[in-house]
DNA sequence: ACTATTTTTTAGGTAAGTCTAAAAAATATA
DNA sequence: TATATTTTTTAGACTTACCTAAAAAATAGT
């Protein structure tokens, strides 16, 4: 049904449609997926054409029922893959997100119902993130980063953001997993770096690091 | 370095120059891949370039040394997938042909390394062919379809053909499988049909199937 | 309200991989 | 050897996904 290229598209409206209720414009897509806005142009309207986004001239696009069950089904794909990755085959969780990039594109709705069975049925994958079960339904929590949390407040990390591998290389040297208890110790206005405690260790962490612990809101 | 299409030309080459020491011409390469001479040449050009085959107008192309190594590497994979489909996510071994053939142009050495550890470092797919090992060694037997045996031969079935689902199901069933005994028991002329001892029990095969029962020559 | 700037779309073009139809080369036949 | 047939290559065109440059629409500034 769709291209390998028309996936990624879908998946990057898709998150960034998450959240926020406005429609998705088209240089924040471009910029999303490393390429040019005349690019996205042409490809927004295959995907409307394809009815798994509505697109209406000049104010961005919104992605359909359709469109959400097919980008969930790539996530869930995704996530699957990390998740094996980490779990049987012994991968880093800084090392997972690229070959998942290839293998959320295999189709074959066997391999991944057997993969989840597999796996246990995960409900997590390695950073965190929820895993959609085989109807599309997710369960989405509302997640704050710990930079926006008080000092004194107490509770686990839920997931992390799984961009960039050097931050979760930095994430897994001080124990910053999901399921690991967390408190905030203090902050500093100046640079809004922190103090918390974690693995029962004090570590100071700068913004840069505390915006991508994410705990449940 | 090779597009998923490139690989796949490749590997054809590969699989139809092994045996025949004469080069692979354009209208069979045309047909192994569903396509037309006129895409096989222009294709083959390409493969050229690349300096993965040696190629002469009006006279086919030869594999090269580089190019058997990467068509080994892509076998490898497939291999590896499919023993990962049957042994460990329990598929038939009639249903993961389709799925390797994606599954094969994941590219992450370290995902093929640590999937090959995970299985065991196994020598044989499924089916009984040999799996190339992480410097594209492969160990090749001359192998033999029983249709070409005398009566009264015995021996262990060491792969069958994989190309067909249906073949494979009807394999099964018989117990056809690489490892178990197997003996002739008797031949017809007219037909080149043949009654064969497998599993302790009595079995009639056509030809159709008996030529995609291999044991070691 | 009228420019100026930013954002988005359109126009036209490229590369990969495919096709059909026609030309060229190789092979088979008489 | 000359002709007929088969095989292969070339020519030209289509689709997908991308690009740059220019036009059009929306937004911001005065
Ligand atoms: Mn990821
Ligand atoms: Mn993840
Ligand atoms: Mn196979
Ligand atoms: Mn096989």
């Amino acid at each position: 049904m769709l291209s390998l290229t028309e996936e990624n598209y879908l998946k990057a409206i898709y998150h960034l449609s998450e959240g926020g209720s406005k429609a998705v414009l088209t240089n924040a897509l471009a910029e999303a997926m490393s390429t040019k806005a005349a690019s996205v142009t042409d490809m927004i309207k295959k995907l409307s054409a394809k009815e798994v986004i509505t697109y209406e001239k000049y104010y961005g696009v919104n992605v359909t029922a359709k469109g959400k069950s097919e980008a969930l089904m790539v996530i869930r794909k995704h996530r699957l893959w990390e998740t094996f990755l980490v779990d049987k085959l012994g991968f880093a969780w800084d090392e997972v997100h690229e070959v998942a990039e290839q293998l959320e594109h295999i189709s074959s709705p066997r391999l991944i119902e057997k993969l989840d069975e597999f796996l246990g049925y995960p409900k997590v994958d390695p950073h965190g993130d929820p895993i959609p079960d085989s109807k599309g339904k997710i369960k989405v929590q509302p997640l704050i980063p710990i930079d926006q949390l008080p000092v004194g407040f107490h509770g686990k990390v839920a997931a992390v953001k799984d961009s960039d591998s050097n931050l979760l290389k930095y994430l897994d040297k001080i124990g910053a997993r999901p399921g690991i208890k967390i408190k905030v110790l203090g902050k500093e206005e100046y640079d809004e770096s922190m103090e918390i405690l974690i693995n029962d260790h004090r570590v100071f962490i700068s913004k840069a690091v505390s915006q991508n612990i994410l705990v449940v809101g």
